[in-house]
DNA sequence: CAGAATCCGATGGGATACTG
DNA sequence: CAGTATCCCATCGGATTCTG
């Protein structure tokens, strides 16, 4: 594994980049994709939201895409989805801690991408 | 623009899920792509550093997508370009001061994927 | 309501060969 | 040495339809 490095700030470390094992890596393929971010993002700022109102909120995602995104988030840990034995049928999502530990970091990586933006 | 929220700690404010212009996706899509990460790595690492000896830590790349992410990085910003004009022609890749801003934060999305590795 | 199934086009990335 | 040009394939994402 590769292990990270404090000393000089870098992502990685020694034989990075990454041969084997990049967490950096890792992390982003958690949250790659067109939609995983939007959906973290409607889930951080509105709390727990079902499947319909989670799709009227992102605008221009279909059905197939917010089911298959949902269903990958939860697999990795970063939101969970609880259902309720009602009719019609209820699904909510929430973030987890593992996800609310991230969204410090991503808050600074929007402000980075806010920075170099203007001043280009 | 969608503002950045630092009440709440969110990534982005107001209408995120980001339906005009999204730092935060911005920014990730700057360091997108399946060789971005590896080639910063290096170049924080190591320095200001030629195509081919790019190629060579970098295992697995091609000319092809070393040359295209090269590119693709300077147009962004994130790396600068310096072409000598001797025989056989020489070119130096090194980090610019905007993302030498980015790596502390890249860092810590790399301690928290290890994070979320190990507890589960 | 909360999805799954299917199909289909666009994009991303790799292999190989070539060039100033 | 530092790339380009071509071709090809796999994956991603969208549209539509259907279901417990």
């Amino acid at each position: 594994m590769t292990l990270i490095d404090d000393q000089n700030n870098s992502p990685c470390k020694d034989n990075c980049p990454c041969m084997d094992y990049c967490p950096l890596g890792s992390a982003l393929s958690l949250i790659g994709g067109k939609w995983k971010i939007p959906i973290l993002c409607a889930l951080f700022q509105d709390g727990t939201t079902r499947f319909n109102e989670l799709k009227r909120k992102i605008r221009g995602i279909t059905n197939t895409m917010l089911a298959s995104s949902l269903k990958e988030l939860e697999e990795e840990g970063l939101i969970s989805r609880e259902q309720f034995m009602e009719m019609p049928l209820r699904v909510e999502y929430s973030l987890t801690d593992d996800c609310r530990d991230l969204m410090p970091i991503l808050n600074q990586l929007a402000h980075w991408g806010a920075q170099v933006h203007i001043t280009k």
